[in-house]
DNA sequence: CTGAAAGCGCTAACAT
DNA sequence: ATGTTAGCGCTTTCAG
């Protein structure tokens, strides 16, 4: 920056307002560093500017995982949106564990990001209080509980998994189960399901453990364990829709008919489930609405701005397709 | 960390060493600071050790596009192999424009990220330029052009869809087609695809353009188009399996049996291609293991070790479904 | 509208 | 094994 003042004949200073603030700089000027910046190829250090404004211009996604595609439209709605507004995005994969939830966001406030935007892990009071002191910005998003840490992005999915219960109540069918992982928000589906179907038919649901991002052979085994364990089930829930085609394409290797037999409900509606066959009855999220939003709140919030609503239902929608 | 030095009594250095160098501290030393640092609460700021080490253990990533799902294994594998040896990851999103590549590319530089992991948004030769200048190394992935930035991770396109064209015609048909985008990677398989039939059957394979992450109702109206100006085409490679499902899909829609009236190919094997009906014939590409490797790469090259194989080639494989 | 001085919070030599 | 001295490259007051 020095050498750039030197050779436009300014000081450094205007160098760094030619760079962040044209603006207020006299047009003459302006053009003459702009000269000198490129004459000399200069590329301004961010790191340094960082540290001097103390205003990072990054901010932090820390998400389950990236390779199911369920969360991929999330990260990037808010990939976009922070883009639009001259932010990065650094992001960070926790696999479903408050452990590598921990150690990721320590590691982002150690960065100083300006900002983060999480799908947390699961419930964890140590992360809780992590988060609380991070000293910036946090939206949680997928989920809406009711002790915050600072702004929410998400749906109920105490209620999701309650509707998607109605809902195959609804359509006839007895003896529901589910499957899916036993914490985050897999377990709070579940519990919904539950209470929906105790409420209404006073029936228990079933509760067949998958670990998150399942194989074939995983699924396959989980869904024998079930038929064995309780051959009267007609129905499933899945956690996702990724496990829903998984199980479909099980059912179809095995003979079992869908829906005749056997129901499949996902969760989620990823782009493909309506190109599976039988096309899948899933649960729609807007997952690329959560990561636009989450973004938008985040960048008002650093503009400081008022955020006038902070806890965004984003809601969720039955959609009715062949598989149940 | 001066607050730290005080409490613990030691130099502010040495604060630093037991952040960093830890073994390089008398053991006593070492737990008084750590108490030190525990009781104050104290996080490094590593923007500030970035400055003074020019160092930033931040790797980029640039992408096309994260909704996809495509890329979103590529990127897991990569965000793991970094996270094992404590980098994190900064992303970027194309949206397959060059110009949109260039920019990120910029950003990223500024921030003096210690490397870069590159899907091309197309070839540029400005952006060619831009990445050459860098500073940093760079892999290229998911393809292996003949005139490499600096290392590269991928296949040849023009082979895959050469190979894929000879699979079609293996299986008898004739009058092909193509479907994708004019440019990038997707433009390389077609070239292959009609060297290929060119050399075979002397046909010519007719380019049917499609935007990238194109909706259904796009889709359907390429394929209208295709079906209008190109009646006697009977088989098609599209540039990925969400196109390619889509196109399924549309197909059922039409009342358009596949593959008896009409065949379809994808590209890249996503986890759901084989439970959609019919299962889809597709190309085999390790996503994952691409982004593993450029991560190992990356670090090998970061730790100053010799990379004896800048340019891995992982191959793909054609996986026969009913789809063609 | 432009500039001078004073850091931002840490690490890299070089001592001791 | 620990400390001292100089920055890293920029932005922020505050003057003029």
């Amino acid at each position: 920056m020095e050498d750039v003042a030197r050779e436009a004949g300014v000081s450094l200073v205007t160098v760094s307002r030619a760079v962040n603030q044209p603006e207020k700089l006299a047009p003459a000027t302006l053009a003459l560093v702009r000269q000198a910046i490129d004459r000399l190829g200069f590329v301004p250090n961010l790191t340094a500017g960082s540290l001097a404004s103390r205003r990072s211009r990054i901010a932090a996604a820390v998400v389950p995982t990236l390779a199911s595609s369920i969360f991929s439209d999330t990260i990037d709605g808010l990939s976009q949106s922070l883009a639009a507004a001259g932010y990065q995005l650094l992001i960070g994969q926790t696999h479903f564990r408050p452990e590598d939830e921990a150690a990721l966001v320590s590691a982002f406030i150690g960065r100083r990001v300006d900002g983060m935007v999480v799908i947390r892990a699961g419930s964890s009071a140590t992360n809780d209080h992590l988060l609380r002191r991070a000293g910036v910005p946090v939206v949680e998003a997928w989920d809406l509980s009711a002790h915050p840490i600072d702004m929410q992005v998400g749906f109920s999915n105490v209620d999701a998994g309650a509707e998607a219960a109605r809902y195959l109540l609804g359509r006839g069918y007895r003896n529901l189960a589910f499957m899916g992982s036993l914490g985050g928000r897999s377990a709070l589906r579940f519990e919904g399901m539950q209470a929906a179907v105790a409420n209404q038919t006073g029936e228990r649901v079933v509760m067949q453990p998958v670990p998150a991002n399942a194989t074939l052979t995983e699924t396959a085994s989980a869904f024998a364990e079930l038929r064995g364990q309780h051959p009267g089930v007609r129905a499933v829930l899945c956690a996702n829709d990724m496990l829903a085609a998984t199980l479909l394409f099980e059912c179809r290797r095995a003979g079992i008919d869908v829906p005749g037999e056997f129901a499949v409900m996902g969760f989620a509606d990823l782009p493909i489930s309506a190109a599976i066959e039988p096309p899948l009855t899933t649960v729609h999220v807007p997952s690329r609405e959560i990561g636009q939003r989450a973004g938008r709140l985040l960048l008002a919030r650093l503009r400081g701005e008022p955020v006038v609503e902070p806890r965004i239902d984003v809601g969720f929608r039955i959609i009715a397709r062949a598989s149940a």
